[in-house]
DNA sequence: AATTAATTATGAACACTGTTCAATAAGTAT
DNA sequence: ATACTTATTGAACAGTGTTCATAATTAATT
């Protein structure tokens, strides 16, 4: 058999995802494989190849389709004009949630690692600024006269808190004998984090609330 | 060829897991294989499948090891002593520094899930125990009017947040363009944090210091 | 409309993976 | 010397990602 055109460029690619994507709302990513995919979409192991360059690029786009996911899920609970405290911890708590929510592909994101020569596109690396972005606006306005250094080390010291509860959280490693829900981990978190930092030794002024 | 008794059940499983050792100093885990571990060493793939069980129980004796080292790491900068707080910063650096020299190990440890039916033994969930029980003290002593329930609670908050910021800085995702050392970010956040809780909002009076 | 050129999907082959299992040799007990 | 148990194996199995010549379809050119 030889070319078809049933489908274009982008039709296979979006067929591709969307079925990894629900693939890995059941399955873990581990026991899937490419010509499981191939199959599925009804094309060839060398097809998909010619088309995303390698299996792990494949798992690439998948990746890119759960971070604009998250990024959905997160935007909800962003309200603009409650306290900034608040909203922080919203934030937190829908990316807890949402790693919960969809933990196959979510732990797909953070453990797929691309082999020696493919580095991380840049459309990957966007994505994940978003993030950063969003929860630099808020510090801003939690700590008013936080310099912009300050900013961007405590955007991402605050990242990988909630982050790191996250991943032990959907590996179930956070076995605690007293049984505390996740979502209350970060929210105490943030509150002593950011009540801690407002109040500081070697800090400026607090902004507004707190 | 048939039994050999070179070697003792225990030597094979020592031989085994430095060879890997040694191995993920330098390659990470997902370019190893049991059949690379059974040339390395001198022996067929089954004999180590019967010897561990499965490849993946292998693994889990690699990273008990590495728990083992870590755990080791972090004993020495563990001095009694001097004031809790500190202690807890040195703590986890120590964590942070064990994991970015033994970068593929440490992934290992915290990537690798066995199969469906397969579950952790125990003498690994022992090993994570340990971590606590050191925590959880050093946290009684900053705050000595802290519930169990409390204690329990703020150490797994922290070692969740230490350990978030040790996964993404292993793997290099906390690319921030202020480059601050990693090192300080550990420690900027728990001196925010134990602050934070010991003048926090619904807390007890504090402890020692801070 | 007929011919050529460019493109695209393919199946077969390759070198690998973890795991099973009958055959077999070595050690131990009778 | 015989029987029994145990450890090790190689071959086979079903699977993996990737490569590539082959073939078929579309697009461009005559």
């Amino acid at each position: 058999m030889a070319r078809r055109s049933d489908h274009s460029s982008q039709q296979i690619t979006d067929m591709t995802v969307s079925w990894v994507q629900t693939y890995l709302s059941e399955r873990c990513a581990e026991n899937l494989s490419l010509r499981q995919v191939a199959k599925a979409i009804g094309y060839s192991p060398g097809t998909l190849i010619n088309h995303f360059g390698s299996y792990g690029m494949l798992l690439l786009h998948v990746n890119a389709s759960t971070l604009d996911q998250l990024d959905n899920a997160m935007a909800q609970g962003n309200v603009i004009g409650r306290d900034p405290g608040a909203l922080i911890i919203n934030m937190a708590k829908s990316y807890l949630a949402f790693a919960e929510a969809h933990t196959h592909a979510w732990r797909l994101v953070f453990e797929h690692r691309l082999s020696e020569h493919e580095d991380i596109p840049e459309w990957q690396m966007k994505r994940i600024d978003r993030l950063f972005t969003q929860l630099k606006e808020l510090l801003k306005r939690v700590n008013q006269a936080a310099s912009e250094t300050e900013l961007e080390q405590n955007a991402r010291i605050l990242w990988g808190s909630v982050h790191g509860i996250t991943v032990l959280a959907v590996d179930d490693k956070l076995f605690s004998p007293v049984d505390t829900p996740n979502e209350q981990m970060v929210e105490t978190l943030i509150t002593h984090y950011l009540s801690g930092w407002c109040t500081g030794s070697s800090q400026k002024q607090q902004g507004e609330m707190l």
